[in-house]
DNA sequence: CTGTCCCTAAACATAC
DNA sequence: CGTATGTTTAGGGACA
């Protein structure tokens, strides 16, 4: 394979103009900054002005469900109607999301831009959140209208009995039941429509679709180049839209992308049909009535051959045994109002914890602005990890997340400059956001997938990345076609792929030296051309370090005799695993199973090429080792199998933890003997840490 | 307050 | 001897 190794090491004589700053973060000196004059929060306006709009098109949904129920009314007196047909309910339940999504102000392309990078939400997201709270709304008006109506209908229900003429009455009534009925049942699908979707992407924000990948179905955000091209298509309206009055242009934007990028399999309902012909459609609720009728089969209660109704999963072939299982089964009944409400304040808790995140987003925004640190000249990362942990990334003054990958940081935001920008253009590139350092905790688990989609970001940005240094070697090395890479090989795809380290040499490197001989996960491989470094990527998901307190090769006497007595209290520093990957890669993939979506960069992950090659390294030593060492744990001997299997030296290590206990730490000792240069080893692997 | 997790720095070892 | 690579420890910050 190539060797840059080379060239590359020289380059750190370029970082060493940052170098004299010493141990201090270099980000903290972010000399250039912007403070854009008109970047005032934008997308906190738009919640703001949506809910009267909201609340304007319940008013006029409730007089149209009015309308249709009084219709309902009176055509039941006429005949007995068969069940009221979706479209005729549909209009009056699903309120356009173009017109949700519009705001009073105009909205100048620069703030729209603003809007599209800045937000923790995608526009699809809001758009969704902004039609569940539309839903749940109407719902909860007509859900009283159904009672009240109900309670007539038993009134009425009463006084035909005594009247003698209950068969037809009866039968009058129980249509009008089910018209109801369906009613309820279309607000449950809307309902559960913006559940999902909330869940898929506002909550969950896995985003498995994410990768910097055209294939992902998500709408989850725009692909850059689409969003350069909305972009111009925007602007270039912009000034005829002005003159109108016309302020739906970031709603057309946001829709059009929903319609350009790829066919969404999600349920959302954002109509894309509003886009195109860019009419206020605040009144035109046929549209939303198609979206069923385009996809008969997709209904938001059923999926994968399953009842999706709360609770119940039942097992339905096709989408006709599951209408008729929907009738059947979730009826209008107590259970099924029971279960409804229930779902209600679901729905209402995750307007709640919107709520609270909007506000928290609206501080953070307003913090980065009167501290003017620039929005960023670079889109900011999509970072899964801070997206799941938004309310905790907000004080870490950042990751707003923008849509998708960005791939030309500046190129959609040359137009911005020239508004009333205080800072010239030139400055863009340099901008060094306020960041002090990054908090671990939630940005540990990290996955190929997180990397990969802001490759392009860190490439440019001098941000640091918000990952682990275990995590980006991981990634470096299975990035590598190989899955292999040497030390110098690592340096480079840091270098590479982060302009944060290409300026920042000071530290790191040393860093990704103790982190490869820290974590279990990575095994050094020695072959005739000199070192690699693997990755178990097993090990890494239980996220071990090697063991602490284990004594250094070089360890004095006396260290080593204290060693000995307090053997116990050395085990404790013994970082047991913490799993902390694994929530995340289990909500990860999760989703991807729930949406089964294909996971573009998962394939590397789960590589089996590496895998295999270091479990096989691992399971041949392992075998060796166990004979070897549980028979005779010191002295020499324990190598030499090794070797006889594999011409490579690896990092042994603790092979098989239930057999060493304590005591084996006297091998350690026995490095000193000239039979070891290299190899560790020792076997004080502590008592079950394994076990978790 | 404590434990955990990660980062950073440093000491030390070894090979070239 | 200097450098690259590797190992280990200590200590600090952030967080639960």
């Amino acid at each position: 394979m190539m060797q840059e190794s080379g060239t590359e090491t020289k380059s750190n004589g370029s970082a060493i103009q940052n170098g004299s700053s010493g141990g201090s973060h270099l980000l903290e000196c972010g000399s250039l900054r912007e403070g854009r004059s008109n970047g005032e929060t934008p997308a906190v306006d738009i919640g703001a002005a949506d809910l009267a709009h909201v609340q304007q098109q319940q008013q006029q949904a409730l007089q149209v469900a009015r309308q249709l129920l009084l219709q309902q009314q009176q055509q039941q007196q006429v005949s007995g109607l068969k069940s009221p047909k979706r479209n005729d309910k549909q209009p009056a339940l699903q309120v356009p999301v173009s017109v949700a999504m519009m705001t009073p102000q105009v909205i100048t392309p620069q703030q729209m831009q603003q809007i599209l990078q800045q937000q923790v939400l995608s526009p699809q997201q809001l758009q969704v959140l902004l039609q569940q709270q539309q839903a749940l709304m109407l719902q909860q008006q007509l859900q009283e209208f159904y009672k009240k109506q109900q309670e007539q209908l038993q009134l009425q229900l009463l006084q035909q009995q005594h009247a003698g003429k209950q068969p037809k009455e009866q039968q009058q009534v129980a249509t009008q039941q089910l018209a109801f009925q369906q009613q309820l049942l279309q607000m449950q699908q809307l309902q559960q429509q913006h559940l999902l979707s909330l869940q898929r992407q506002g909550l969950l924000t896995i985003q498995p679709g994410q990768p910097a990948l055209p294939l992902q179905p998500l709408a989850q955000g725009m692909i850059p180049t689409e969003l350069q091209q909305l972009w111009k298509e925007v602007t270039s309206a912009h000034t005829a839209e002005e003159t109108t009055g016309n302020n739906h242009s970031s709603l057309d934007l946001t829709t059009t992308c929903v319609s350009s990028s790829a066919p969404s399999k999600t349920s959302l309902i954002m109509n894309p049909h509003a886009s195109t012909n860019g009419q206020l459609s605040v009144h035109t609720p046929k549209r939303e009535s198609l979206s069923h009728e385009e996809h008969p089969h997709s209904h938001p209660l059923y999926g994968h051959g399953v009842c999706k109704w709360p609770g119940c999963e039942a097992v339905c072939e096709d989408f006709q045994s599951f209408l008729k299982h929907l009738n059947s089964e979730h009826a209008l009944d107590d259970r099924s109002t029971a279960q409804c409400r229930v779902q209600m304040q679901v729905v209402q808790q995750l307007e709640l914890q919107l709520a609270k995140d909007k506000e928290r987003l609206q501080a953070m925004m307003t913090h980065l602005h009167v501290k003017s640190t620039e929005p960023k000249a670079a889109p900011q990362p999509l970072n899964l990890v801070s997206s799941v942990t938004l309310s905790k990334s907000a004080s870490e003054a950042s990751p707003q997340s923008l849509p998708h990958t960005p791939t030309t940081p500046t190129a959609p935001l040359t137009p911005v400059t020239q508004g009333p920008s205080v800072i010239t253009t030139t400055s863009m590139h340099t901008v060094g956001p306020i960041r002090r350092r990054y908090s671990d905790k939630y940005n540990v688990p990290i996955s190929s997938a997180d990397i990969a989609q802001n490759q392009e970001f860190y490439k440019n940005a001098e941000v640091r990345p918000p990952f682990t240094y275990a995590s980006l070697i991981r990634q470096a090395i299975l990035e590598s076609p190989e899955k292999q890479l040497t030390l110098n090989e690592i340096y480079n795809w840091f270098t590479r792929m982060f302009a944060y380290f290409r300026r920042n040499a000071a530290t790191w490197k040393g860093a990704i030296r103790t982190n490869l001989s820290l974590h279990k996960c990575f095994i050094r491989v020695e072959d005739e051309f000199g070192s690699f470094w693997t990755v178990d990527d097993e090990e890494f998901k239980r996220g071990r370090h090697i063991q602490r307190g284990r004594p250094r090769k070089y360890c004095p006497d006396e260290n080593f005799d204290e060693l000995v007595a307090h053997n116990p209290s050395l085990i404790k520093n013994m970082q047991s695993s913490h799993a902390y990957c694994t929530p995340l890669n289990a909500a990860l993939q999760a989703s991807i199973a729930e949406n089964s979506i294909p996971l573009y960069t998962t394939a590397s992950m789960g590589n089996p090429t590496l895998g295999n090659l270091a479990s096989a390294i691992r399971e041949e030593l392992n075998g060796a080792m166990e004979h070897t060492n549980s028979n005779e744990s010191d002295s020499s001997p324990g190598r030499s199998p090794m070797q006889a299997v594999h011409p490579v030296h690896v990092k042994e290590e603790p092979l098989d933890p239930e057999e060493a206990e304590g005591p084996l730490s006297l091998v350690t000792t026995a490095n000193h003997s000239p039979d070891f240069d290299h190899d560790r080893d020792y076997e004080d692997e502590p008592v079950n840490e394994d076990m978790e």
